[in-house]
DNA sequence: TCCTTGACGGAGA
DNA sequence: ATCTCCGCCAAGG
């Protein structure tokens, strides 16, 4: 019996990324078990209490951008703490060759 | 209830 | 490269 919430498996999920590492919404997705339900996973990540520790910085989508406005106070705060752990923008994206988590 | 709105993404055109 | 269409589904009006 599936009684476990998608927002459950989706929090379980992000919280495996590691630091210095970024995955995909649809990746996320896709791990969580409903594969086509990127969208879900930023409105789940846009709901986490202030208080979380979950690493919600290190989901970015499919092309290694930020989801955010460039010019938006969450696009600095975002990309800020990726820099911290030591991933690299180039024009405003990541590459994914790189940096994308391999579960 | 019904309708709209999203931190998305893949397929077509 | 750019744009539209549509799936998915929880929240709020």
């Amino acid at each position: 019996m599936e009684t476990v919430s998608l927002q459950q498996r989706v929090w379980q999920v992000v919280s495996e990324v590691p630091e210095g590492k970024i995955a995909s919404y649809g990746q996320i997705a896709t791990l969580a078990g409903a594969p086509r339900a990127a969208r879900q996973v930023g409105q789940i990540l846009s709901r986490l209490p202030s208080d979380s520790r979950l690493p919600w910085h290190r989901i970015l989508n499919a092309k290694g951008q930020i989801s955010f406005p460039d010019d938006s106070e969450a696009y600095r705060r975002q990309k800020q703490l990726l820099e911290s752990e030591g991933v690299v923008f180039m024009n405003r994206r990541v590459s994914l060759q790189q940096y994308q988590w391999q579960p």
